[in-house]
DNA sequence: CGCCAGGTTGATTTCGCTCAAGCAATGTGG
DNA sequence: CCACATTGCTTGAGCGAAATCAACCTGGCG
């Protein structure tokens, strides 16, 4: 299982992982190869910076594997952790659009490889080919949706049905299932960062995560979650904005 | 000052009063006359749907003028109000893009003029002038940032303060400035909406309301609202996660 | 061994939600 | 034109939940 992969971090883009999900599978040969000159693999391990918010670097992000958070923090020391960016996802590519400075910071949370592209290089493709734009503004968008969706959840729903959806994306992402049905998960997050996703204390957090475990929903021990039964959580999770 | 704009209401995009802060104005003067060709002009009063969510229509809203507000329903009878828009913004376009049905419904909630555009103009314009899509990239961005503020905002500032952060808002776009420096506003949102956006039930808003009532922040008739000391609200509201 | 960061737990207070009543403005039918 | 319902907003009382402050674990790590 590893050898491929191994050799695709040193062919580039071409053949890596993810080329068939990532922006770049809707450029030619040719300009694919431009891009693949202009970046550079990068190696992170959990903590590593990948950018700092009021940075104002001229590079895009492409992630190949791990998991990237974006965080955002204000003068007074509060921290929210806004969302996670898996592979074939694209990071930082706003302020190079914008011209500005990072709004958020990037850093990994699971051992990561990241591929740093040199901004130009995504702007001459973006000239070139047109629907690498289009394929931007599709990413762009699902973004909007995806925050819009935490803010009416965040108007909507308990801080015990928010962590539960949560904790469903998690799983989705994160779980593995066992053979009786039971699904586990490593989570990639501190306590505090889990509590700042939902926008509680992390002392609230501890106790909401003490209620889960009495109802049997899930039992927690340091980063290392059991869900007995995944439907029973996702049906108590899922108030999806339906209508 | 009302004739050029009555004017300019007639003749269309090419004399549209927010034609140099709209999106088509990286158009040329052939397609923005062939958008202009599948365009047509509605008037909507307060209330008056422009979109409904769940519906599946194939246009791009462009407003004029006046208030279109965005609002998500989910079927247990929640609303919230997630963003207002204004002249020369675009509203609805996700969906035109990405195929599916609106995910939020967008209604008037001031008298506005509001531009329905076909969306397989909007597409070949797009096509001929790749500028265009940049102008949706940046724009879709720009709804990503001003989202990722709300959810921080939400995470880690008051009930109290969100108010505070939401009535500035609406002093910039609704206030009037009088002689002894105080401000005037009349709100375009029932008390309802407004406890929506800042993630409150309307019976707290109430109660904010009426402490800062007391404390001289504001005075509250119904839908106008004076503020005596903007200066004084402003820095009290500001928290704008800086570094 | 002691320190420290991250996490849990407890006690207390504050705050927001719920349910319920009251009120003003608006609209409707007799 | 008035009785009456309706809608949107305010106010109150009680309760439950979360924030706050503080103590105390626990597992690394120097």
């Amino acid at each position: 299982m590893a050898p491929p992969s191994d050799k695709a971090n040193q062919d580039g883009c071409h053949t890596c992982t993810c080329r068939d999900q990532s922006s770049w599978q809707v450029l030619s040969e040719d300009d694919l190869e431009r891009v693949n000159r202009a970046r550079r693999t990068r190696r992170y391990e959990p903590g590593d910076t990948v950018f700092a918010q009021g940075e104002a670097d001229r590079c895009v992000y492409c992630v190949k594997s791990g998991t990237i958070a974006e965080r955002r923090l204000d003068s007074d020391g509060n921290s929210v952790l806004l969302g996670l960016n898996y592979a074939s996802d694209l990071v930082g590519y706003r302020s190079f659009l914008s011209g500005g400075t990072h709004r958020t910071s990037a850093e990994a949370v699971s051992p990561a490889t990241v591929c740093v592209i040199d901004a130009a290089a995504v702007g001459e493709a973006m000239e070139r080919n047109p629907e690498l734009t289009r394929e931007l503004l599709r990413r762009s968008m699902a973004e909007v949706e995806q925050a819009q969706d935490t803010i009416f959840r965040s108007a909507t729903l308990s801080n015990r049905d928010r962590l539960l959806q949560l904790l469903q994306e998690l799983l989705r992402r994160h779980g593995t299932m066992a053979a009786d049905g039971s699904c586990r998960i490593e989570l990639p997050l501190s306590r505090r960062d889990l509590a700042s996703m939902i926008g509680v204390r992390h002392e609230t957090l501890s106790r909401i995560i003490g209620r889960l475990e009495t109802e049997g929903m899930a039992q927690f021990s340091g980063r290392h979650v059991t869900v007995p039964n995944p439907r029973a959580l996702a049906a108590a999770a899922s108030q999806p904005s339906a209508d």
